[in-house]
DNA sequence: CGAATAGTGTCTGTGAGACAGTATTCT
DNA sequence: AGAATACTGTCTCACAGACACTATTCG
């Protein structure tokens, strides 16, 4: 199809989600190419449209590629596009976030890469300050009503880590009996045999994910 | 930037809702170009890099010029992309959704746009019966949580209509006398002067939106 | 033993479903 | 008057928050 208008760039972007010292942080990282060399920004790449199968193949391919990430949750945000969000350009950005528990990040924070928390991300090049704002009401909004902030947590985690993580995601404190009650009732988690006696005075139980994927629940946490 | 891949193909696809005989459809059209010239598919067209300020404008101008359409509730839905999913290679489509009450589009329907209840679409080109499930998914989904459906619904309207519409939506039946319960203490409606005669054995009050933009509760009605 | 954290039991208020009952119009 | 639809009032149950209470470990 010969158009007469020039096709846009078309790149993705990733909004990486961790707790770190116990607040929720975004990863940036220092971009290697013009425009913007050497200041941060998000992860992100373009698509390649001879390797890739679709934008989430790409974001997986930067995800590996860029941070040293595999298997960990993904999930499309949306697209920011314009004609003046890229100097290059017209473009579109395919917007993903990602979260990941810290222990996994730590052996790859070599690269260029540093935690921010989400509220004191500085101005950044593009509409990337948009696009992590809209990342963090997603995850706020989603952690209430599924399952989405447990994979901030390592795959083995006890129930106060897991409130815990809630509260950081969703801004809230949560009540502790009633938390238990409803984790309990929504079959959620699953326990694990052994005890956790290490980072707290009485030991806890642990758990994992009884679905590796996302669940949602009908009623909020 | 000299990329060393082929730039996609960017476009905009609209699942355009309405409300006609009790229940939801989508509006199909018929393409005027290859490929799959003559068959149906969603409301669609390329971004123009030249003219769109950002893909919404595409979305707006798209309506506007192959349905007539201007000013109805329009929301950006996710992306979908691919080399497989247009045989004109790599492309992306960032499908919208729009909302609109059975009445302003008759007015439009010469323009070979076929409305088909949702669960009644046969097979279309491309992966628009994926784009319509996901846009019946999301309008299911928020519309038990906002003031969504309402934009299906002309301008002034009924409450048994508002409970209608929700249903519809929902695909669910709801309790009349707690839905009013609910709408009241939401205020998410106002009374307008004047009786509802036609259409009932008894005449209902009209009422209209508080706010013309989407409203989010936080509490399921 | 006391501090600290994990986990349980119970009371109470609120909101939603069910449903009966009242109001208004038409034939 | 009776049918049909709009609207209101009330009962009850379930669930979420509050909070007191018990349990287990450490120093």
């Amino acid at each position: 199809m010969p158009d007469d208008f020039e096709r846009p760039i078309l790149t993705v972007d990733l909004t990486l989600f961790t707790i770190k010292d116990t607040r929720l942080c975004v990863a940036l990282q220092r971009r290697d190419k013009p425009p913007f060399m050497g200041e941060f920004a998000l992860i992100g790449g373009y698509v390649h449209t001879d390797e890739d199968a679709d934008a989430w193949a790409t974001a997986t391919r930067v995800l590996r590629t860029k941070a040293g990430l595999e298997g960990i949750f993904l999930e499309q945000l949306m697209t920011f596009s314009g004609a003046a969000r890229d100097p290059r350009g017209w473009s579109a950005s395919i917007a993903h976030y990602a979260l990941v528990p810290e222990a996994s990040l730590a052996p790859v924070l070599r690269r260029d890469i540093a935690l921010l928390p989400v509220d004191e991300v500085g101005p950044l090049p593009f509409d990337h300050n948009a696009i992590i704002a809209r990342g963090v009401q997603r995850l706020r909004a989603k952690g209430a009503y599924s399952s989405l902030p447990a994979f901030l947590l390592p795959a083995v985690f006890t129930l106060p880590q897991l409130r815990d993580v809630y509260e950081k995601v969703m801004g809230a404190h949560l009540n502790d009996s009633a938390f238990r009650r409803k984790i309990e009732e929504l079959q959620i988690i699953e326990p694990v045999k052994g005890e956790f006696s290490k980072a707290s005075a009485r030991p806890a139980r642990l758990y994992r994910l009884r679905k590796d994927a996302l669940q949602e629940f009908d009623r909020k946490l």
